[in-house]
DNA sequence: AAATGCAACAACCGCCTAGTT
DNA sequence: CAACTAGGCGGTTGTTGCATT
């Protein structure tokens, strides 16, 4: 037989994190570490399913994250590993630090596909729009098509991990092909070449000594736009960010008062 | 000031892959 | 090798807050 079922899903918690459910992830995964998430909810005191626990951290709590929009460099990045990769978000979110792929799937969604199509250009291809009488869905479905056989051609030459280096190689090595990569190339000093991969090794070294480009990038040129979560921008605290909810209940209640909890954070494993 | 519409984003759902027994 | 699950990923939906009427 296989393992045992992540979670039996009877009489478990849906919907929207409460603050005293965060503050219970947290302090769980400030202490123990990252390890098992079909254990977490249980060992948490939470009424939560594994899968809910880790998409809440990874995507929300994880200390290391930035808040707020995207940069102008984050967007013309996103924008190039996407005419690169597709609609691989985790993929293009391991070349932000910071950066969860929800959050730039989200960004995607709502900001810029409307600026490429404003810019007649589109956003799947990455080409220029061609105007159809037969409409856009058609239009977008024979490029979505396009976009998939590109996509088997990217990955042809092997599969898994080493498919991952593949398509990695041909990020960097790609020439502007398409039209937001031509519109990318005007951009002086922007090369997939500089983007940098975020290694746990990375994560857990700017967590353990100084102030890190997240730190210090996300409360200026990352602001976001709700009023909040400026305030919670204003809030220092070394060497890592943490969610606007967070700070609500204060760091003491956080750190349990003690210093140790944040030791603990040099345990942690942190994916992507 | 209230109602409505829209945008942004957090969270869920379902599928896939890799790992375990 | 087959059966089964955990973890991860991408698509989609639901909720919330803001802007406009």
């Amino acid at each position: 037989m296989g393992r045992q079922p992540c979670c039996d899903k009877v009489g478990l918690k849906k919907g929207p994190w409460t603050t005293e459910e965060d503050k219970r992830l947290i302090n769980f995964m400030l202490t123990n570490g990252q390890c098992c998430w079909r254990v977490v909810p249980k060992l948490a005191g939470l009424l939560r399913c594994g899968k809910s626990c880790r998409l809440r951290w990874t995507n929300y709590l994880r200390p290391d994250l930035k808040r707020g929009l995207l940069s102008e460099e984050e967007e013309k990045m996103v924008i190039e590993l996407h005419s690169q990769l597709g609609n691989r978000w985790s993929r293009i979110a391991s070349h932000l630090r910071g950066r969860t792929d929800n959050e730039i799937k989200n960004h995607w969604n709502t900001h810029i596909k409307k600026k490429l199509r404003k810019m007649g250009i589109d956003p799947l291809l990455h080409k220029p729009l061609i105007p159809s009488a037969s409409g856009v869905p058609h239009q977008e479905q024979q490029q979505a098509g396009a976009l998939a056989e590109r996509m088997e051609e990217q990955e042809k030459p092997c599969s898994g991990s080493s498919s991952e280096k593949a398509a990695e190689g041909q990020v960097e090595e790609n020439t502007p092909s398409t039209a937001s990569d031509a519109f990318l190339s005007k951009s002086p000093g922007f090369c997939t070449d500089e983007v940098p991969m975020i290694l746990s090794h990375d994560i857990l070294a700017s967590c353990a000594s100084t102030p890190t480009a997240s730190s210090s990038i996300s409360t200026s040129s990352t602001c976001s736009s709700s009023s909040s979560s400026s305030k919670a921008a204003e809030i220092k605290f070394p060497c890592m960010e943490w969610p606007e909810s967070t700070y609500l209940w204060g760091l003491d209640d956080l750190m349990d008062g003690t210093s140790s909890s944040i030791g603990g954070m040099k345990n942690l494993i942190i994916p992507h």
